[in-house]
DNA sequence: CTTTAATAGTGAAAAATTTCTCGATATGTC
DNA sequence: GACATATCGAGAAATTTTTCACTATTAAAG
């Protein structure tokens, strides 16, 4: 007997994937045929031997001396993260931050197709962003399941975040884009990825501080 | 002569504190005065000693038996990430992304203050949005170093975003915070935070493979 | 044809992060 | 006032992630 575990991808490695994705892009317009690990690395500020870790969880193998091909790289790494079919979501919430990503031309690269918009405002529903139709929240849960939506993306404010949550979820959602400024909790099963504007902002304002602090090292040594 | 290092916080622990603040804004509003580690734990689904060791880092001490005072825990989380002081920040792009954040209330409670937004459009350039005046890209540098500006939001199409990143470095800006949907080449002084949505939905459609493979499990076994 | 240089792939080491264990302390109860 | 219970804080252990060291392979130069 063999037995195979598959062990899930590191969450840190699934983070650089795109942007291994995104330099390839570029390098594809400049007609560069191949590429390596090293190259990769030094253009992003990485370790080659970590691009390439990461490289080998999409399944791709390299050649000595010269890398990867570029296209079948960029073909290996969509593949792995099924950015090359298309997958319907849902985005809840039409405000300006849902306007402004139902007009983000980019997901079609990615994959995810927004089939409707949901909100409660009267004056919205009806209506056609971008081309996706503004329904009512009350037929989330309905279409959710008759649908077979597996990603809802969630953009409205904080309280209604919970509510909106368990109406796709109880539709059979998988997967939920939390951009909400609140954590929901959702049973185990169900995958939440959290893009709140505050975790990332976070970051920045107290590095800020402990740089200004360090005057430009990390270590601050002083005597008394 | 006593030598005293500061360590910098680890990032895991700085995306987490937000979520905290979240948490507590809401039981501060049911006027819950106090609250331990276990509670957030429980509550966001996290390591009741992880959560400890994260507050610690704000510099709070906490009681035995009962915990942390809310509304001081909240002081300690925000003053710790600087949200109680203004910065002012400008945003570079005034797409349907910058706009949105332009109108973003929420940032006024994490300190961020939008003093200026910058695009080339010159149909935008002279009006306000969301009260904040739309000024030409041409007086990007000369602007960050003269209001010493150190906080620079970039929304702005793939192409444009280094040469509008390297006019912010020219003007002594501290911090980018990048929602171009590409990488840019920053010297090593410069705090760059990634913000790119593709990031974030790599994890979610990876995992929905991964997950729909192993059948609610992550592990697949089989026999040959 | 041999040598040199660059890189993939692999396993081990190191570093960072998370989780566990335990003693000390505060709160409320019998 | 003694006792049970919950939590903090600190150090140790475990786990995860990154980096290092090495071998094998390929391409190109001499």
């Amino acid at each position: 007997m063999i037995e195979i575990k598959t062990k899930p991808t590191p969450e840190p490695t699934l983070r650089r994937l795109p942007k291994y994705l995104q330099l390839l892009a570029l390098l594809k317009e400049q007609n560069i045929e191949e590429v390596s690990s090293t190259v990769i690395a030094n253009e992003l500020g990485l370790d080659p031997t970590q691009v390439r870790k990461d490289i080998q969880y999409t399944g791709i193998e390299g050649k000595p001396k010269t890398g990867f091909i570029t296209t079948e790289l960029i073909k290996s790494i969509r593949s792995f993260l099924n950015w090359d079919n298309i997958t319907d979501a849902f985005l809840v919430g039409a405000g300006s931050l849902g306007t402004a990503m139902l007009g983000y031309d980019r997901f079609k690269q990615h994959g995810v197709n927004f089939v409707a918009a949901f909100d409660n405002d009267p004056a919205k529903i009806g209506e056609f962003i971008h081309g996706v139709p503004v329904l009512s929240t009350d037929k989330l849960t309905n279409l959710t399941s008759r649908m077979k939506v597996h990603i809802g993306v969630l953009t409205v404010p904080a309280p209604a975040a919970q509510a909106l949550a368990n109406m796709m979820i109880e539709g059979g959602i998988q997967a939920i884009w939390n951009f909400a400024p609140t954590h929901i909790k959702v049973p185990e099963n169900i995958i939440v990825e959290n893009a709140q504007l505050s975790h990332s902002l976070a970051v920045i304002t107290r590095k800020l501080t402990e740089y200004n602090f360090n005057l430009g090292d990390n270590l601050y040594d002083f005597t008394i």
